[in-house]
DNA sequence: TATTGTTATACTCTATAACTATA
DNA sequence: TATAGTTATAGAGTATAACAATA
């Protein structure tokens, strides 16, 4: 584990060091990732937050904007502006709902499918760049046990009740 | 989701679904690791980048405001008053530097070690209620490859020449 | 001239409350 | 009363520039 030099305070001894430290790591590869994928999608208006918008509108029925911010886990206010940027640039579209005049569903453009499509070549390069130092099959794992936490943290964060210990 | 129904614009065939996105499960892990760790940091001013400050100083020579910076991945703006409220509340001193008289030292007390190991140990059982769906051998993969992969990070992110491609 | 620490500023992301129109 | 969408505001976190003291 690189103990180098002096453990006088018996540091790295007791587990108690920053590369081993799970926050940290998150922390690091948050940002490393964010640096990479900036520059994707950076012609995308609403960036980062609005290609996954995106993503979960490329398939399936025309969710509410209500259904689409728990699907990709943003707050709703935040989808009203995205989804307004988005318009504004043509690659989404709101219709109201006829069985719901309360809501509004929202449609991918063909523009939008492209300029996903477009997008998603500029994050595969990204995500490659950050898992350069990665064999394939260590990315692979990588991945995978990502969105398994990532996908048990959304339903337990969907579920603010039954919190009995 | 539970891509169920109808994938008649080529949704999921294509590789293309919210759950099997890296930036969506690196935005969703770490905002879930946040969710929870927050409360083992609460009674930490300067909250979850004090918690890696007190870590980086746990072992070693008394680094100097920058390398501690550096060390952390913080700008060495954040950590002036990172430093200016651990002080305040006698969990780390700062000393001049005798070889560098721009230079200060940064030091943990006693009070900032036990507190460091509180902490720690508040933080060990976020963890594991994040990771609660892998067992052990998949948590342990899991922070292996986030490591390996934060490290890099940072030595890139530290390189900002050589971009020969 | 370059570096250490500090201060100030701005921008993004997030969180919350309040309002409307419908149900 | 509750829900869908909108608007406004406040707070973290981050990034940058400028400054004083020292090398």
């Amino acid at each position: 584990m690189s103990a180098s030099t002096s453990d006088k305070h018996a540091g790295e001894s007791s587990g108690l060091a920053l590369d081993t430290d799970l926050g940290w790591a998150i922390r690091m590869v948050s940002s490393a990732f964010r640096r990479v994928a900036t520059e994707s999608v950076a012609d995308l208006p609403g960036g980062a937050r609005a290609y996954l918008v995106l993503v979960a509108l490329a398939s399936g029925e025309p969710p509410s904007q209500l259904a689409l911010a728990k699907a990709v886990s943003l707050d709703r206010t935040v989808m009203t502006y995205l989804l307004d940027d988005l318009e504004a640039h043509n690659l989404v579209t709101r219709r109201p709902d006829p069985r719901d005049r309360r809501a509004r569903q929202v449609l991918l453009t063909d523009a939008g499918r492209t300029r996903l499509n477009q997008v998603r070549e500029n994050l595969a390069a990204a995500e490659a760049k950050l898992l350069v130092d990665l064999d394939e099959h260590d990315a692979l794992q990588l991945r995978t046990l990502l969105a398994r936490v990532a996908q048990t943290a959304q339903s337990s964060s969907a579920a603010p009740a039954e919190t009995d210990c």
